[in-house]
RNA sequence: GGGCGGUUAGCUCAGCUGGUCAGAGCGCCUCGCUUACACCGAGGAGGUCGGGGGUUCGAACCCCUCACCGCCCACCA
C-alpha cells in the first residue's frame, strides 16, 4: 500500500491551483519582510515603476512584475532583507485623458464640470479603477508587499511633494517666468520635452513673397523678399525677415522692411547667422510666439512676439481677417489668399519633423507662456556623476551613453501642467506679485515678502507633471522627509527595473530628485529591460490589434508558463518577440515538472524504512545519485551567479536544462531502473527514491522565483507526502534557496562516459533501422581493466536506456559488424537488421572524420606558433585531445 | 545631423574577459518497446556565425570598412 497521501491530478490545471497557492502565501504573510531585519542578512529592495491607477495589465507590466518577481522571490529565499513596495501612480494627463473620453459619453466635459466637480468625479473613478491593476499583479504570482501599497496622490505623496519643491525652491533651483514651451490643443496643457514625440512626416512647404516697404511705407508691388514656411499660418505672428549677413543676395535689403501680407505689418529685415543660406530661399519669417529658433533670434535682436495662436490653436483676435479660424483651416485660407494675389511662389511636398502629443497624438504648439522650471543642469550633474564614478550602475551597461548624452544636454524642466487631476504647485501669488512657496499642508500663513495674510494669497493653479511625483518615488514611499525606520532600513534601494523606454522620463527624474534630497543615490542598479514585440517585430498596440493580453494567457496555460516565456531567450535591454510557440514551451514546462513529480510521488517505496537511508551510511549513492548531486550542484551555483548577476535569460535556461535534461531525461530513466530491478534491496530501493525526491525538492526551489505557483504547489505535495523532505519550510516561498553543493567530477565523468556510450548504441540502432523493441546484442571493446569496470558498474543501465542485452564486455568471439567508438573502446551492435546498414561504409566515414580531425591537431601541435605561444593548458588540452583521436583511430583499425 | 543596437540553423534567439562556441527552443525527417509525461521519448538533417579587409599561433567574439533592419536623441524655416 502506498503512503503517497495526495494523488496529483493527470495533467497540470493551473487555473485550479494558482489562485489557492496565492492566497496560502499571502495568509502566511509570505510578502512581507520580517518585522526586524535579519541581522547581518544583505539589503534588496526592489523599485517597480507604479502602473498608472486607472491602467490594465499589458504584457510589458507583465514582464515588468515577472523579472522584478523572479529577482524578489530570490532574495527572499536567500533569506535577504527583502522588500518590494507596490502602488499605483495618478498619471495625471494619462486619467483625465481617460475620464474626459468617460464624462465626454454622459455629455459632460471638463469646463461642464468644472474643476471641483470634475476631481470628485476623478476620485469616484480612481475607486472603482484603482483595484484593478492589483489584483492583476496577483494574477501573475507578483509577491510585494500589499499591506504597504502606495499611491502617488495619497497624502505621504504629497507631503513629499511639498517639500521637495520647498527644498528645490529654497535653494534657487525652480524658477517661475515666459518660456516658449510645448503645448497640447487638445489636452490643453504643456507638455514636456519628453512628451513631445517628434515624427518624419511629410508636409508641404510653400514659398511666399512679402513685398518691400517703399518710401510712402506702402508695399511695393514690384520688389518682394520671399520666405518659405511649412506653417503659413504663423506668418500673422510674424514680426521680422531674417537673412544671413554674409548672403550677398540680400546685402542690400538688410535693414529695410518688408510689409506683412493680410496685417500690413511692417517687419525689419535683418541680419543673423543661424540663417542657413542653402534652405529654402535664404529668408526667413520670423514668428517669435509659435516657433523656438524664431523665439531665440527675437531675444537676440530685441523683436517683439505675437501670439497668435489661442489654447486650443485657433487663430485669436491679433489674427484679424483669420480670428476664430482653426489653425489648420487658417493655413488653407492664407494659402488659398496668397495665391490668390499672386503671392504664392511655390508649393511643393516637404519631408518635415512634426512634433505631437505622446498622449493624444494631436500636433503640438510651441506657446508662449508662464510656467514654473526646474533648473536642472546642477542636478543633472550630480546625476551623471553618480553613474560615471560607479555608485550607480546601470544595466546594460550601453546605456550609460544615453544617459550621459541626456544628462549632458538635458534643458529645464517646465514641472508645472495646466491640469487638474495631479499636485497643485504649493506656490501662492500676493496682490503684489509676490511668490510664497510653502510645504505646509494649509498653505503658508503670509506672503514670505510682504507678510500680508493667508487671506489675500490665492494658490497657484497649476499641478505638478506626473513625474515629479515618480521621481520621489523610492524614499516618499519610505516616508520621507522623515528619517523612518523605514528609510534606514530600506533607503538607498538596491535594484531599480523598468523598460528602457523610461530612462530619461523617469530614472533620470529618480537619480536627479533623489540626490538632491536625499544626498544618496537612490539605487545601487538601474536594470533596464526591453520591449514586448509582436510575431513580425512590430510594436504591440491595440489599435495594431496584435498584442498578447497576458491576463487571457494566465487563464489559458498558467501564471508559470507566462512568465518562463517573457525571461527564457531574453537578454536585458534588448526586445524580444512574444509567440504563441514561446507561450506554448513556458506550458510544456510546467507540465514536464508537474509530470515528474507525479512519477516522483507515485513511485514511493510503501517499505521505506523512517531513518534516512542516504545519511545512515547503510547503502552508498550509487553512481547516478552522486552523478544527480553534482549536475545540482553545478546548476545551483550558475544559478546563483546569473540572478546575482541580473541574468535573468541565463538563470531560465540554467533550470530548464538541469530540470529536463539532467533530472527528468536521465536521472529519472536510470533512477527507474534501480528503483524496478529485482536484485535491488529495500534500502537501495529506498536511496534512489530518495535521492529522487531530493533532487526534485532542490529542483523546485531552484525553479520558484521564476515558476512560483507549480513550484509551491508541488512542494506541499512532496511535503505531504514525506515531510522530511521539506522540513525547514512548509511554504516553498520562504524556503531557503538551495544550498551550494560540492561537485563530484569522478560521478560526471563516469556517468557521462555511459550516456555516450547509450547514445552511440542509440545511434547504431536508429542507422540500423532496429524496432524499438528488439533487444541487440552488444560487445564493447572495454580494452583495460579500468574500463571495464567502470562499464560494469553501469551495466544495468547501458542495458536498459540503450535496450542492449546481452552485453559481453571484451573477449574474444563473434563480433557484430555495427561498430562504434566509446568512451570503454569500440562497441559492437549485433543486430538481425544489421544488414541495411553499409557497416563499411560506415566505417569508412566515421574513420575519414577521426583522420581529418587528427590531421588538423596534428598540423596545429606542429606549428611552432602554436606550441610556442599559446598557454600552456590550451597545448595540453590539444595534446589530449590528440591522443584521445589516436586511441579511437586504434580501436577502429583493430576491429578491421 | 549625431548616437546606439541588431544582422548566428527554416523561425525565435543564447553565446561572459578571443582557444570543445558552433548552441537551445520551435519547425522539419525517421522511429516509438517502456503505466511520469505524445504539452512526451529516442535518433537525425540543417549554419563557411551579413559582405570585405586587418590584428593574432588562433576570431562569431578585437579593429577598420560596406550593406541592410530597428531604436534613441536633435530648434533647419
Amino acid at each position: 500500500m502506498t503512503t503517497t497521501r495526495r494523488e496529483l491530478a493527470a495533467r497540470y490545471d493551473p487555473a485550479a491551483v494558482e489562485p489557492a497557492i496565492y492566497e496560502r502565501w499571502q495568509a502566511a504573510g509570505a510578502f512581507r519582510p520580517a518585522p526586524e531585519p535579519p541581522p547581518g542578512a544583505p539589503r534588496f529592495v526592489i523599485i517597480q515603476p507604479p502602473p498608472n491607477v486607472t491602467g490594465a495589465l499589458h504584457i510589458g507590466h507583465a514582464l515588468t512584475a515577472t523579472i522584478e518577481d523572479t529577482l524578489v522571490r530570490y532574495h527572499r529565499m536567500r533569506g535577504d532583507d527583502t522588500l518590494w513596495l507596490p502602488g499605483v501612480d495618478h498619471a495625471s494627463i494619462a486619467a483625465q485623458f481617460v475620464l474626459d473620453r468617460i464624462i465626454a459619453e454622459e455629455g459632460e466635459s471638463r469646463a461642464s464640470l468644472g474643476r471641483e466637480r470634475y476631481l470628485e468625479r476623478m476620485w469616484k473613478f480612481i475607486e472603482e479603477t484603482r483595484d484593478v491593476i492589483g489584483r492583476q499583479h496577483r494574477r501573475l504570482g507578483a509577491s510585494p508587499d500589499w499591506d504597504r501599497e502606495r499611491f502617488t496622490m495619497d497624502e505621504g505623496s504629497a507631503r513629499a511633494v511639498r517639500v521637495a519643491f520647498k527644498r528645490l525652491w529654497d535653494a534657487g533651483h525652480v524658477y517661475r517666468g515666459e518660456a516658449l514651451v510645448n503645448w497640447c490643443p487638445r489636452c490643453l496643457t504643456t507638455i514636456s520635452d519628453l512628451e513631445n514625440v517628434h515624427r518624419d512626416e511629410t508636409g508641404t512647404i510653400w514659398t511666399i513673397r512679402y513685398h518691400l516697404e517703399r518710401p510712402d511705407g506702402t508695399p511695393d508691388p514690384d520688389a518682394w523678399i520671399s520666405v518659405a514656411t511649412t506653417r503659413p499660418e504663423t506668418l500673422l505672428g510674424d514680426t521680422a525677415v531674417a537673412v544671413h549677413p554674409d548672403d550677398e543676395r540680400y546685402r542690400g535689403l538688410v535693414g529695410r522692411h518688408a510689409i506683412l501680407p493680410f496685417l500690413a505689418r511692417r517687419l525689419p529685415i535683418l541680419a543673423d547667422e543661424a540663417v542657413d543660406r542653402a534652405f529654402g530661399t535664404g529668408a526667413v519669417k520670423i514668428t517669435p510666439a509659435h516657433d523656438q529658433d524664431d523665439y531665440a533670434l527675437a531675444k537676440r535682436h530685441g523683436l517683439p512676439a505675437i501670439t497668435v495662436l489661442d489654447e486650443q490653436a485657433r487663430v485669436n483676435e491679433a489674427g484679424g481677417e483669420f480670428a476664430g479660424l482653426d489653425r489648420f483651416d487658417a493655413r488653407r485660407r492664407i494659402v488659398e489668399r496668397l495665391r490668390a494675389s499672386g503671392d504664392l511662389e511655390d508649393e511643393r511636398p516637404h519631408e518635415m519633423v512634426v512634433g505631437r502629443c505622446d498622449r493624444c497624438g494631436t500636433v503640438s504648439e510651441p506657446r508662449l507662456s508662464v510656467q514654473w522650471f526646474i533648473r536642472v543642469k546642477p542636478l543633472a550633474e550630480r546625476a551623471l556623476a553618480s553613474v560615471t564614478e560607479g555608485r550607480t550602475t546601470i544595466l546594460p551597461a550601453r546605456f550609460d551613453k544615453e544617459y550621459a548624452h541626456w544628462m549632458e544636454n538635458i534643458h529645464d524642466w517646465a514641472v508645472s501642467r495646466q491640469l487638474w487631476w495631479g499636485h497643485r504647485i504649493p506656490a501662492w501669488f500676493c496682490p503684489d506679485g509676490h511668490v510664497t512657496v510653502s510645504d505646509l499642508p494649509a498653505g503658508p500663513e503670509a506672503c514670505a515678502e510682504c507678510g500680508r495674510p493667508a487671506s489675500e494669497l490665492t494658490q497657484e493653479t497649476d499641478i505638478f507633471d506626473t513625474w515629479f511625483s515618480s521621481g520621489l518615488w523610492p524614499f516618499s514611499t519610505l516616508g520621507w522627509p522623515d528619517e523612518t525606520p523605514d528609510m534606514q532600513r530600506f533607503y538607498p534601494t538596491t535594484v531599480m527595473e523598468t523598460g528602457y523606454d523610461i530612462l530619461f522620463f523617469w530614472v533620470a527624474r529618480m537619480m536627479m530628485l533623489g540626490l538632491f534630497c536625499t544626498d544618496r543615490e537612490p539605487f545601487d542598479t538601474v536594470y533596464l529591460h526591453g520591449m514586448i514585440r509582436a510575431d513580425g517585430g512590430a510594436k504591440m498596440g491595440k489599435t495594431k490589434g496584435n498584442t498578447i493580453d497576458p491576463l487571457s494567457v494566465v487563464d489559458e496555460i498558467g501564471a508559470d508558463a507566462l512568465r518562463f516565456a517573457l525571461v527564457s531567450g531574453s537578454s536585458s535591454g534588448h526586445d524580444q518577440k512574444l509567440t504563441r510557440a514561446k507561450l506554448d514551451g513556458g506550458r510544456n514546462f510546467s507540465t514536464k515538472l508537474w509530470n515528474a513529480a507525479r512519477f516522483v510521488l507515485a513511485n514511493r517505496p510503501a517499505d521505506e524504512p523512517d531513518a534516512d537511508p542516504g545519511s545512515d551510511g547503510a547503502v552508498d549513492a550509487s553512481l547516478p545519485v552522486r552523478w544527480l548531486r553534482s549536475r545540482l550542484a553545478d546548476a545551483v551555483a550558475r544559478a546563483t551567479r546569473q540572478l546575482d548577476a541580473l541574468d535573468l535569460g541565463a538563470y531560465a535556461a540554467t533550470v530548464y536544462d538541469v530540470a529536463w535534461s539532467d533530472y527528468c531525461d536521465w536521472f529519472l530513466e536510470v533512477a527507474k531502473v534501480d528503483m524496478r530491478r529485482a536484485d535491488a534491496s529495500p534500502a537501495e530501493r529506498a536511496a534512489t527514491w530518495r535521492a529522487a525526491a531530493e533532487g526534485l525538492a532542490v529542483v523546485l526551489r531552484l525553479l520558484h522565483p521564476l515558476m512560483p505557483f507549480v513550484t509551491e504547489e508541488l512542494w506541499q505535495a512532496l511535503g505531504e507526502a514525506e515531510p522530511e523532505l521539506t522540513r525547514d519550510e512548509p511554504l516553498l516561498i520562504t524556503a531557503g534557496w538551495p544550498a551550494p553543493g560540492e561537485r563530484d567530477e569522478t560521478a560526471e565523468t563516469a556517468f557521462a562516459d555511459l550516456a555516450e556510450l547509450i547514445r552511440g548504441v542509440r545511434n547504431l540502432r536508429t542507422e540500423a533501422g532496429t524496432p524499438a523493441a528488439t533487444w541487440a546484442a552488444l560487445v564493447v571493446d572495454a580494452p583495460d581493466g579500468e574500463a571495464a569496470d567502470a562499464l560494469r558498474a553501469g551495466l544495468r543501465y547501458v542495458e536498459a536506456l540503450a535496450r542492449a542485452r546481452p552485453i559481453r564486455i571484451g573477449g574474444a568471439g563473434d563480433r557484430p559488424e555495427l561498430v562504434a567508438a566509446s568512451p570503454f573502446g569500440a562497441a559492437w551492435l549485433g543486430i538481425d537488421a544489421a544488414g541495411q546498414v553499409d557497416a563499411a561504409a560506415r566505417r569508412a566515414t566515421r574513420l575519414a572524420d577521426i583522420e581529418g580531425n587528427l590531421e588538423r591537431l596534428r598540423r596545429l601541435l606542429a606549428d611552432p606558433g602554436f606550441s610556442g605561444r599559446a598557454p600552456a593548458a590550451i597545448v595540453a588540452r590539444e595534446r589530449d585531445r590528440l591522443a584521445e583521436l589516436e586511441e579511437r583511430r586504434r580501436q577502429m583499425l583493430a576491429e578491421g
